[in-house]
Formats: C-alpha cells, structure tokens, sequence
DNA sequence: TATTGTTATACTCTATAACTATA
DNA sequence: TATAGTTATAGAGTATAACAATA
C-alpha cells in the first residue's frame, strides 16, 4: 500500500487484471465441478480425460492422455483406473508397442459426456458468456488462445525428471502420434 | 434465430474461448503453485489468505477471511491452522464479539509474502503478460473484472446452507467490509 | 539403457456433520 | 434460536520413488 510498490515494475492495472482472471476462473471452476459432479458424477480432471478421448476418435495412449490434463504420470493411473471402475473407458496394451497403454471411451463413456455436455455449458453460459459482449467473447477467445500457446511454448522451468515434453496439441491436433 | 433460446447451441467460438481460459489458467496456476511452494512453502490457498490479510490492515475474521477463497468453514479452519503453526497468523476471539475469531498476520507473516511476491510475480509475468499487448491486458482486466463480479452476483444454486454470501472483494477493493 | 505405465505410500486438501460456546 | 468457529472423520486427489516389462 506504500508508494514504492515496486514488485518488479507490474502495473496495478496489471495485478488486477492476474487477480481477476484468477478469481473468477476459480468461481467457474467451482460451479462447473459442482455440475459435472451433480450430473454426472465426475471430476473436472475426469471430465477432460473423456472429453479429450471423445474428440480423438476414442483412443489415446496413456501418455498422450495425460498431456496438459494431469502433472504426473501415476496421477494419470490413478484417474484412468476411476474411470475404468467406472466403466467409462478400458485399457489395453497397444499391439504396436506392448509397453504402450491404449485408453478407449466406452459407449458409456460417450453417453456420459453427452449426457453431462449441456449443463455444463449452460454452466459456463451463466457464468462466463452472460455478462460479455459478442466482441469480448471475441477478445477473451483471442487473448486466452495466445496465453494458452505461449505457456505451452514454455520449457518446464525446473526441468521434470521424466518425459514432460510440451504440454497437450492432440486435442487441437489429433494426428501428433508419438513415435 | 438460434442465440437466445437453443440451449444446446454454443458457438464453437464461445467453447473454444471457454476451454483455452480454462486450459490457460490451469497452466497458470500450477506454475504458480510451484512458485509459491519452492519460494515460500505455501499453497496458493494460503497465499491468498495472506495477501487478503495484508491488505486488509493485517487483521480479519474467519469468515470475512473465508469468503471467495474457501468454500467451507471447516476448510478455513484448517488452513488457517496451517498458517498459525508456521507462525504467520495468529487466531483469537474477538473482544467485540467472542464468537468471533480475529485473524492476525505476523510480521513473519508479512515478510512471507514480500519473500514470495516477486517471484510470484514473475511468473505471472512471464507466463501471462508476456504473450499480451498492453491493449489486451486492459481488455482482459476488464472482462474478468465483469465477468467476476457477475458471478459474485449470481445467486448460490444450491442455496448453501450457512454464510455463504458473495465472494472475496477486500484485495482489490479494500473497503468491502464484512457483512 | 531408455521408455511406458503401475504400485506403494504418504501427504494435502476438502467437505459434511456433530459439537461447543456465545449472542 | 441463530451465529462463529472447531473437531472428527472420511474421501478424493496428487506426487515421489521404486518397480516391472518392453523397446
């Protein structure tokens, strides 16, 4: 509160705007959980595993799965293995490389996502869409799209022990197969 | 006419914006998360606590505290035992009120959040403000601002049992005063 | 030897409900 | 009775490290 606020030369402006963006997403995040919970008996980290399977044709390997939507490799295992529980997906080592796990959404699966889809984008409507303009709509697409990329462009800081490549693109891009 | 009344219909564009926010803060946060956990040995959680309480003159109740950043008392109790056994806050009833429990920063406490602060900054700098113009930023500030305060606004659905009312406002709007 | 994935384990966090104490 | 906060407890999730199996 002092004058010389000097945190490194970020502008009010520009805390408020980190703040802002944290504290509603936070707010959204929450109300969404509590949909897809409600709905659909899932996590917000399940909802995107299958979210994610849905959009690459139902099948992912356990590594391409994980990019993006969970930080470490046995948080994965752990999550695949609640959604195959609950029969939701299934896994199967791949015939290509035997050490490879293929995840596969099940027809449940599917029904699921469906079934859970427009409450929560009614969610996201009330919430996020309501108070913004077509324009800012627009600009927010834009903006967070970029933000999106750069981090992903970002090396991991402290150089992860393991594989940690670059974050997720099978989502946008389907065909970015491992070798 | 398919914008106002179709439910199920979501411009890609808006899905598209929603999920890169959600993705992009995601990203964000766990940095951020690190960042605070390397430098300072704290949660965000609890680094917002104490930065709410910086900012409100070093002294709050637990439910003032609580609001918009934990959403059960129970949770709030927990952490701020976490903060009191590290000796950044301490806790005692209110001389005004004695059901009430008054939050106190320590000066260990303040000085935490000094020590964190600037890295905590950077990488939101480095990961958020890089990729931006100043124009986007403002934009962004402005949107989220609104878009926060629409959903502080927004009614709780499941009409929650106790408290409960609109979330945080004191670190950025300093005299939003307890109800 | 490097890579994929799982397991074992420990820990953090969150939420519900029951409880205490004060107003 | 209503409110502020704590406690007990249980469950979900996460991360690290050791491990097995395949390339």
């Amino acid at each position: 509160m002092t004058d010389t606020d000097d945190h490194g030369t970020l502008e009010p402006e520009q805390l408020g705007a980190y703040f802002a963006l944290m504290e509603a997403v936070s707010l959204l995040q929450h109300s969404v959980e509590q949909q897809l919970r409600a709905e659909g008996d899932l996590s917000w980290v399940q909802f995107q595993l299958l979210a994610r399977l849905a959009d690459a044709h139902g099948q992912l390997t356990m590594t391409a799965l994980a990019d993006g939507v969970v930080y470490s490799r046995s948080g994965l295992t752990y999550q695949a293995a609640q959604l195959e529980r609950a029969g939701l997906v299934t896994r199967a080592p791949s015939s290509d490389d035997e050490r490879v796990t293929l995840v596969t959404i099940t027809p449940a699966g599917l029904e699921r996502v469906a079934a859970v889809l427009p409450g929560h984008i009614e969610v996201a409507r009330r919430l996020l869409f309501d108070p913004l303009a077509d324009d800012d709509l627009h600009h927010l697409g834009d903006i967070m799209t970029r933000v999106r990329d750069h981090m992903r462009a970002q090396p991991p800081r402290s150089a992860a022990p393991r594989k940690r490549r670059t974050p997720t693109d099978e989502l946008t891009d389907p065909d970015a197969a491992q070798t």
